[in-house]
DNA sequence: CTTGAAAAACTACGTGTGTAGTATTATTAT
DNA sequence: ATAATAATACTACACACGTAGTTTTTCAAG
């Protein structure tokens, strides 16, 4: 069976976020990069990471006097758990409202468009050999 | 500007989606509508609609002995907000993740190829006269 | 070796959420 | 009218999360 990971809180994002993008961060790396985000004290930054290593999202490993993150659990395992999550959750596991939504609010970019088109096209050609 | 609603967690979706579809229920009408998915107890489901009034997405009038509840909120604009507020968190706002796990899952049904093809046709239109 | 600075460790507290238990009130059946 | 039933009201408690404060440790500079 497929390893069931804890969620991620809203704030829990911004710090993985730079956890994934940096790959290797200290806790002031976190602070400095959320600043101008989010003004949280070095001590929330503290706790959230803590907590993250908690949920297996992040490890740590003691260089000197710091601690050093890095990810566990990647980016794109994590955006898929939480779209499945959150697609059952509030769409009953469909994407249509998510699109139509994007479409109504004419917030795709040309690019975007192209790679929908393409990933539909796509996924024409994988179906039809079932 | 744009009220903020407060957003709703997991369990409150579950109980919400059936206030939407029935549009009128009663504790128990919801109690019993959900006793398949999820084994609440009476009092838990009445708890949680009482989160829901105060959070604003119920309302309720009395009707001899029983409260009969009713959304206040549409599903609509539930979905709309909680999409922004996903998309925004874990995917920084594009939605081209989201296809494309579903796409490589293959779990896109016929008739949702055919609706997003369409979609994206539609929003050509949209914005080939801007 | 002592001191100061920076990091980490430990502790905390309010609010939200999951999950009810218990007490009270209102209705209905006798 | 009263007893049983069903609904509501009130209360509770543990764990997660937002948001740090305080204490201790450790390194680096004089």
């Amino acid at each position: 069976m497929v390893k069931k990971i804890d969620e991620l809180s809203k704030n829990e994002w911004v710090v993985m976020k730079v956890c994934w993008k940096k790959k290797q961060v200290t806790a002031r790396n976190v602070y400095e990069a959320t600043l101008k985000q989010k003004k949280w004290e070095y001590q929330t930054v503290k706790t959230m990471l803590d907590r993250l290593i908690k949920k297996g999202y992040l490890q740590r490993e003691k260089f000197g006097p710091v601690y050093i993150y890095s990810p566990v659990i990647s980016q794109k395992q994590s955006v898929r758990q939480a779209v499945e999550s959150f697609v059952g959750m509030a769409l009953d596991n469909t994407i249509i409202p998510i699109v139509a939504h994007f479409v109504d609010r004419q917030k795709l970019t040309q690019d975007e468009v192209k790679s929908l088109k393409k990933l539909i096209e796509n996924y024409e050609e994988l179906s039809s050999d079932e």
